[in-house]
DNA sequence: CGTCAGCACTCTCGCAATGAGAGTGCTAGA
DNA sequence: TCTAGCACTCTCATTGCGAGAGTGCTGACG
């Protein structure tokens, strides 16, 4: 009904005539049944599942339109029709209706997010397997990555004579820990206090600002300086992605060859993902959604992602979205995205206190 | 040639007359051949291969000989031979020889283990990531788990008035930091000299010994008391298991239908496989097997297990192991498990200190 | 002009039959 | 004890066939 703002881009360039309300509801009808059971569907079926009163050989004309048109397409001679990617496409746009996750699953995400304990890594943990649930799908959540993150908090631990933790707490709450090797035996009396002095002299600088100061240091407070530097160079780059629901997507028939199974495994271990994720970030004000083709890389084009952002006071930190066949259950994926980023988007700026 | 320690359990009761020199000598060839191949194995490949001189006709009636003796089986009347559970346990037991990993492998492995940064998580990961490429297998590996873990220090970072960071490393070495909500607007300058006397006050206790601490505190200071010993009670009983290399296994005929996959997933994520491998801790001196059907869960009867522990200074604190198709390279496999096994023992020894 | 019934056509899918290929068990001879 | 030969069995890939499903087209009807 309403054009809502989830096109990607448009792919056909001609301007098509608008589809005749009878159209429609043989596409949506399609893609709804097609995405349930995966078979394609025949014009029988359809007079009898729209509701139409009109004949199957009325519905057989209709859906040649629709394939002339690009959004119907025929495997074979017989067997009934599945969407393109453009129909998909239309669908997403102008069939689906604004659907909002009911709000019993609503509470029950946030109940979960309550119960959790209340650590970072955990959250991104927890926000993959909830969303795979919601979706019915892979989900991928990328850790919050800080464009520049700031040093909030140092502390030093003695765990050998000359081996020592250092432990760092950034602007965005995240904690990172690393291990020294002192080349004097350092003890916590000597830690503590340089902890103390780092926190102090360091805090709500930047990697590049605490490397300036390690020119002046020295001896363990040069080591850690050193330690604290890296670490926060690799939060800024290491954008780590969980992915968790395998088991939903391994189960259609889109993946029962193990070789797309396989593939589908690989890329989501890969940088493939981020790479192409990563570029859309920011354009749309929502959830974005690729189809197919629709996708820039060869390996996406048999998938269907949807994905949006996640950020701390407006300012983007972290990607998040599901990942299946093309032939996936779009309305549900983008309503359990949509709340998931904007569930992540509240926990995050709350735990940001500046 | 050598008894080695790695039988679980003797499946048949009778002793069986021991088998000839040709004899091992055929079913050496057909395990090997079978896991290179997935097929069954045939006469006529045999006497090529095997090098001994003799007709397939007389490979024939020793193979139906093993076959009597429960060695081998056959499929079909005709298509070759494959091992049953107890020839891949002969073969483990006495065929397999003592391999160790090439140095080569070695080397690489310990340089991944020097670049990574020294983090007890990513450690986790990368003997995962590492085991499964070595083994070709799915690895699974447990982060440590300590049964009593003791304080090592507490740190407490202000994030908000009323939001602040609980930090506590205990004597594994072990980081865990978990969010706080205090009562009242609790900074910096209260937070710091409370962390101070905390860990000093705590040092070296248990979950326990630190909760009757907690009786006679009141404040931020009860409620840090509170998270921390829910923490510690987290980390004596969350043995996360971390996996890997899964399109190792997915690429293997065993797992193309996409139902036993599933089934391998599932149980992956499960406690199944934790509850299997635990009771088996610290019986065996070194890497324990378990093929197909010894498994006590149905679940397991068409894997092969290699599992091992890791611990610090003799104490178990972990397991790891691969997991494949009973049709795995065993010796491969229990080679990488071994080393991995030692490594970790060693990273986790050297980093306890006390 | 839109709708619809009828009909020939096409394609898939499942099933049975067939034949080649591979491997075995058995027997008799060296 | 080993070996060659032979009949037998089973798998696997191919082929042919019929049922079923779905389409496109045509001509009739309001």
């Amino acid at each position: 009904m309403n054009e809502s703002p989830l096109r990607a881009n448009q792919s056909s360039g001609k301007a098509p005539q608008p589809l005749t309300e009878r159209q429609r509801q043989i596409l949506r009808f399609v893609v709804r049944e097609y995405v349930a059971s995966g078979r394609p569907i025949g014009s029988r079926a359809l007079a009898a599942g729209t509701g139409l009163g009109v004949s199957p050989a009325t519905i057989r004309s209709e859906m040649a339109a629709l394939e002339e048109l690009g959004y119907l397409q025929h495997l074979h001679t017989s067997g009934g029709r599945i969407p393109t990617d453009q129909g998909y496409r239309y669908f997403v746009a102008n069939l689906m209706g604004d659907i909002e996750l009911p709000s019993s699953e609503r509470q029950t995400i946030l109940q979960q997010f309550r119960e959790a304990e209340l650590q970072l890594d955990r959250w991104i943990e927890l926000a993959a397997a909830t969303l795979a649930r919601a979706a019915g799908n892979v989900s991928v959540v990328s850790a919050p990555v800080a464009q520049l993150p700031r040093l909030r908090h140092v502390e030093l631990v003695a765990l050998q004579p000359h081996l020592g933790l250092v432990i760092i707490v950034t602007s965005t709450g995240a904690v990172r820990q690393v291990m020294a090797h002192w080349t004097e035996d350092t003890g916590q009396e000597i830690l503590s206090p340089l902890a103390d002095s780092l926190s102090a002299a360091l805090r709500g600088l930047t990697a590049e600002e605490i490397e300036a100061h390690a020119a002046g240091a020295s001896g363990a407070a040069l080591i850690a300086l050193a330690h604290i530097v890296t670490a926060m160079r690799g939060m800024a780059t290491t954008g780590a992605l969980r992915h968790s629901g395998l088991e939903n997507v391994l189960a259609q028939p889109e993946f029962s060859d193990a070789a797309e199974a396989q593939e589908l495994l690989s890329l989501l271990g890969g940088e493939l993902f981020l790479s192409a994720m990563l570029p859309r970030l920011g354009e749309g004000p929502d959830v974005q959604v690729f189809i197919g083709k629709e996708n820039p890389e060869d390996k996406l084009r048999r998938l269907g992602i949807v994905v949006s952002t996640y950020g701390i006071n407006g300012e983007v930190v972290g990607v998040l979205g599901v990942v299946g066949p093309t032939r996936m259950a779009y309305g549900r994926s983008i309503s359990s995205v949509r709340y998931m980023a904007r569930l992540m988007s509240d926990l995050m700026t709350d735990l940001n206190g500046e």
